[in-house]
DNA sequence: GTAGAACCTCAAGTTCACTTGAAGTCAAGC
DNA sequence: GCTTGACTTCAAGTGAACTTGAGGTTCTAC
């Protein structure tokens, strides 16, 4: 009875697959040790870890933002309850936000729907308020550009 | 002063890059006249579709089933303020639910803040109600996904 | 000692919603 | 008539978060 865990038994406690843990590792997200053989073992701390970033992902973040959330976390000694909490709390906001976005979405389209509009200045859906600016290339998963005087 | 409109002005009009609305054709999205010259001619209501396709974005349908959608409107008339209507009125449950799972999780991670667990059958931020299946290969923007038993 | 499951690496593929670039054509004003 | 900017097509690239596959090695159990 080792203490450490191979790649496929956290794969199933956490439900994130071996191959995403591989690439988490590419990442810098997680850590493992190695067997003799050269085969991945895991101490047992990595599960909160991993929870950790399932968790965020499902806030928002990107593997980046959790990278560097994870990155202030002490390295000298198992993070505790206590560190765990500070990152979380910094999720609140974000959520708080994400949410009033959505519903200030419905909202309008509530109003919008007895019109039909969809696309004036008095409909305002287009313009929110948050300027989330060029994204660059590839897909855009929310868009928050402003596009005025449609039709 | 002809009626139609040019990729450009549309492009202007609509804040959607040229390269976005020769994008959306090749998808089945919008459509357009050809001048003398092979280049593409928009009638005006095109715009109306367009903000159609931002705002569903906003909502979070993807293309295709922004194309689904678009496929129930009348193809020998303008739709009108109605058909619009209808379309989006389709909308309002499905932000309810996006709502309300970020609510959920904003307050199971309110009272997980407190023990800094994050990551228990206690705590439940893994499986939100929405059973989410595999979504196959490539990016996972939202999890879905139950992992029980971790730590 | 050996079968078979589980593991290893590395490169390439996947999805979505586009963008970028190359190489050429059209349209408007002077 | 000519320049210039706006347009055309088509192929390939982008970024995020992984997955898949090929070809090989290790671990465990009998």
């Amino acid at each position: 009875m080792d203490e450490t865990l191979s790649i496929g038994e956290v794969a199933t406690r956490s439900g994130i697959s071996s191959s995403a843990l591989r690439f988490y590792e590419s990442q810098g997200l997680v850590h493992a040790t190695r067997s003799d053989g050269g085969q991945r073992r895991y101490e047992r701390d990595v599960l909160r870890r991993l929870a950790f970033i399932r968790v965020a992902q499902r806030v928002g973040l990107t593997l980046d933002e959790v990278r560097s959330a994870l990155s202030t976390l002490p390295d000298q000694r198992t993070p505790t309850a206590k560190d765990w909490a500070r990152l979380s709390r910094a999720w609140r906001p974000r959520l708080d936000e994400q949410i009033s976005v959505l519903m200030s979405l419905r909202d309008q389209l509530s109003s919008c729907i007895g019109c039909g509009c969809l696309s004036l200045r008095a409909c305002s859906l287009y313009n929110p308020e948050d300027g989330a600016a060029a994204l660059g290339t590839g897909p855009r998963y929310l868009l928050g550009d402003s596009a005025d005087d449609v039709i």
